[in-house]
DNA sequence: TGTATATTCTGAACACAGTTCAGTGAACGA
DNA sequence: TCGTTCACTGAACTGTGTTCAGAATATACA
């Protein structure tokens, strides 16, 4: 029940010029919206400066949106397109679960810091992570499920440690979300911090931190005072 | 030269009285403001109703702060000294660097999820971490420079493989934040997550991810096709 | 005390935001 | 050609941040 666009199809389908011309109004807003969404970030974002690029008058978007918001959610929705692909081309080539789930990592965090405004926006429609699946697109897999099933797959090529499935991959979504985030910040004057960032990731996931004999532990128990 | 209050202390401090009265409708402002704010969250909070709020003409509110952006830095301050407060006190009775490197992880992503509006701010006005002491109080250290800290004494302990600080600290920050942006947004309605998320955390970055005997790589050199 | 000066504060105004809606005008089917 | 439909405009409403002339008030000096 997501139409945003309220098209009622007449009986027998008629007004087709009408709903052409529909189409053509709508896709004009968005285009114009994203040209305008690409120079001004989504805080600077306005309805009004995006209908006027359309050559359109500002209450005329309410025929195609329910609102900003909508506007905004709808924009997304190309973002995420361009998400899941960049997040499938890393892995296409790759068949080691490690491999691909590193690689995720490392096109998750690319996207989001060569794209920062598409980004910010899939963040604030929460539509990042395909976890809120916009257009049930049948043809692309959820970028979500590709992580998770890398690391299912690691775990039963017994490749790492077995472990509950969702935390693991919720700790790596905010390990690159929040590489991502700080880099949009407070690490935004200090780019070449990434690659050893990189490196850390890599190799503390890996290897852990310890120095030491590190008896790896029981997936289960735990001791508190070693 | 960030002088947001131009007290003008005329030649032989004259005004007195002027001055207090000044700080006092500071104050007021910033009490009716802090109020306002944790109601509204950053996104929603109205410098005109804080102005109502506190009994004040909405003009007014420029005699004591440059524009809203400065007013809500000056709220920050406050945010900043509890955020401080906690990470000093999560480490405050430990001595073990590994335990404290932990416990400020821990209270971080606590803080952070207990107190969003307060931790958005933050995040907003580039005040997070301290990297940018706000009021350069001598009393209390950075919280950054207590993440640095543990991490460099762990290190000096031999207790985690020697590595550049800097990349490992920013990980650190950045798993943290991204976890506390998660349950900010995707992940707020799986609260049930967290203790699993930290359980996860903790192993993953004592021990790796890996099963098998990882032999720990030398801490410069790492070979890329094993 | 009375007067002059300085400071605090108000209230109206401006530009811009999102949103609503009565009315216009053009395309459409009959 | 006539009605009907429907995309669209343009004005209006509320609310935002911001500015500023001037009122109100407190201070300093006589």
């Amino acid at each position: 029940m997501l139409d945003q666009s309220p098209q009622k199809n007449g009986p027998d389908g008629k007004s087709r010029r009408a709903t052409l011309s529909r189409d053509r109004a709508r896709q004009a807003l968005l285009k114009a919206s994203a040209e305008l969404f690409l120079e001004t970030g989504v805080e600077q974002f306005s309805l009004r400066q995006a209908a006027e690029r359309a050559g359109q008058s500002p209450g005329n978007v309410y025929n195609y949106f329910k609102d900003k918001e909508d506007l905004l959610r709808s924009l997304a929705h190309e973002a995420v397109t361009r998400f899941n692909q960049a997040q499938g081309q890393a892995v296409s080539e790759l068949s080691d679960p490690l491999e691909r789930y590193f690689a995720l990592g490392r096109a998750y965090i690319d996207f989001g810091i060569e794209h920062r405004a598409w980004y910010r926006l899939l963040q604030r429609t929460d539509l990042l992570m395909g976890r809120v699946d916009p257009h049930g697109n049948q043809g692309e897999e959820s970028s979500f499920n590709l992580l998770t099933g890398s690391l299912q797959a690691a775990m039963d090529a017994g490749k790492i440690r077995p472990q509950p499935l969702m935390p693991l991959a919720a700790l790596s979504w905010a390990m690159v979300h929040g590489i991502v985030d700080l880099f949009h910040g407070p690490l935004g004057n200090e780019p070449a911090l990434l690659p050893a960032i990189y490196q850390a990731m890599n190799e503390s996931l890996l290897h852990g931190l310890l120095t030491t004999t590190n008896h790896p532990p029981s997936p289960t128990s735990r001791k508190k005072n070693p």
